[in-house]
DNA sequence: CAATATAGTTTACTATTAGTAAAAAAATAT
DNA sequence: ATATTTTTTTACTAATAGTAAACTATATTG
């Protein structure tokens, strides 16, 4: 017996007084209706309704049955629209985890514009270079730089491609000579991303042909791609960094980009979040906000 | 789905954390575990539990529908219970048809007893003469007398025989003479009870002789057994009646016995009620109690 | 670091059961 | 008595819930 549709129906039954009309009201055959009912007494191994031919009769442990089982239903029902409608017009709190650089840089912005237009949402923004696990640490959503991510329990959608630069200080330039060749990078300092997808293989591409630096000699690794920049600004030595984390810093000319004619491996942002086939609207809309507003 | 069952999981896997644990507690499989789960997220349009192969993560929504369900398992499981219990010890309200004769004499003295032994059942007792719509009017149990009761919707239980005597006043007798045959009724002002099985036909066995006597010319009907022993003791003529009703004016002398080697057809006491497949507790006990008691 | 163990999922299948249509049965109205 | 209405029964079909077993992914461990 489904016993939730039994309830249902024996509610319908005592509402309208009558196996047909409820058989009617809820598009079932009136076989069902006394199927259903019979199975709900024997269950409660009580009479819920004498019937005759001709009438309904609740009994005395029928009417009590049916005010229970009335705010019952109703409680399960707003139990459900609570779920069902969060999901409808997005709320709750997002918890989303970005780099430092990308979050202040990007993240940061679009979440405050997203803000705006889902006042209902709550978004807790943890910046972290570091991989942590979403699922343990309860996250909706990361924001993550590299190649592409797979995993079997985690989605991910690319926000955006991010073409990376070669640049560094003038200072630096003027101390330590402009290469103009990709194997000209052994005579410099490399500053290494350490959490990028590939560190320290740097590779280029120019008309079909490929080349990559490896770093062998590389004095700078840090984690924090800010830090890398700050290091660059500081005339330490070369960066490979996206093009969009230095725009700044290149119009203005503290930053001069190299090998303009090359073209670094291209990486890409994406959000990654937990893999499931019903995936929130809170989720589901801030990913749609990010890539509408990246792409 | 079978939503409740679908819940019902929901819950115990929030509880105890794991799908296995879930399925070995409810006696189900892994699989039927984790598709139940699926099904009620995607009935609700949203993941309410996040799982890799080895961790689950109870979703925001996950926990406001958990905190729901609860409550209303909870209620379900009252309300279930309310009933299941009610039939276990009766209670509740008893509503009784009886006659006004036999409800006096019988049925009201086995009420009290039976109310003692049952303190939670309420009792109301109806005495009328008349016959009424059990099922119409929310009557449990109707006593009736008379021939057996035959009807698809009612059922019926003998409670007693009723041994039927015919009796008339001294006072009467001396004036009107006594009768030795069953056709010398003719003479005789015959009082008609019109409530009986055959209130005009009166029937008598003597060493499998069978006499029948029709009234014709009585010149008393009434719908009251009280009323027709009241016009025998008032010397207005002959009644036949179950002994029990005249016992004591029998013994005092009030009432003389007539056609003492005849034996006028037997009637019973018969408790009757509606027909269903799930009797409720308080009118089965009701019953086994007065057969007790009768019988 | 491969080997092992564990937890959830998928798949293909089976057994159950919920629902239906149609006929039957019962009660009332005409 | 006959027709009508309402519930029940029956025989059947279609839907689905559950299972076993293989699979996949993640931890643990020697």
């Amino acid at each position: 017996m489904d016993k939730l549709r039994a309830i249902n129906i024996f509610r319908r039954v005592v509402e309208l007084g009558s196996f047909t009309a409820a058989s009617e009201d809820m598009k079932l055959s009136k076989a069902a209706i006394s199927k259903n009912i019979n199975e709900l007494e024997s269950f409660l191994q009580s009479p819920l309704i004498n019937r005759t031919t001709r009438k309904l009769h609740i009994t005395e442990n029928g009417q009590r049955y049916y005010s229970h089982i009335c705010t019952v239903l109703d409680e399960l029902n707003n139990a459900d629209r609570d779920i069902i409608e969060s999901t409808d017009e997005p709320r709750g709190r997002l918890k989303v985890s970005a780099p430092i650089s990308a979050g202040l840089l990007l993240v940061n912005p679009a979440i405050c514009e997203f803000m705006n237009s889902y006042p209902d949402i709550q978004v807790e923004l943890v910046m972290n270079d570091e991989y942590t696990d979403l699922i343990e640490k309860g996250f909706d959503v990361a924001i993550r730089g590299g190649g592409v991510q797979k995993s079997s329990s985690l989605r991910s959608r690319k926000l955006m491609n991010l073409d990376r630069v070669l640049c560094a200080s003038p200072n630096y330039l003027t101390r330590m000579g402009i290469p103009t060749q990709v194997d000209e990078l052994h005579a410099h300092n490399c500053i290494v991303y350490s959490l990028s997808s590939s560190p320290t293989d740097w590779t280029f591409h120019r008309d079909g042909n490929t080349e990559t630096f490896s770093i062998n000699k590389g004095s700078y690794t840090v984690d924090n791609g800010l830090a890398s920049k700050q290091a660059a600004l500081a005339g330490l030595g070369l960066v490979l960094t996206p093009r969009v984390f230095v725009e700044a810093e290149l119009k203005a000319g503290s930053l001069i980009s190299l090998l303009d004619a090359w073209q670094a491996d291209r990486h890409a942002l994406y959000a990654i979040y937990p893999y499931h086939k019903e995936p929130s609207k809170k989720v589901r809309s801030f990913i749609d906000f990010l890539v509408e507003r990246f792409v």
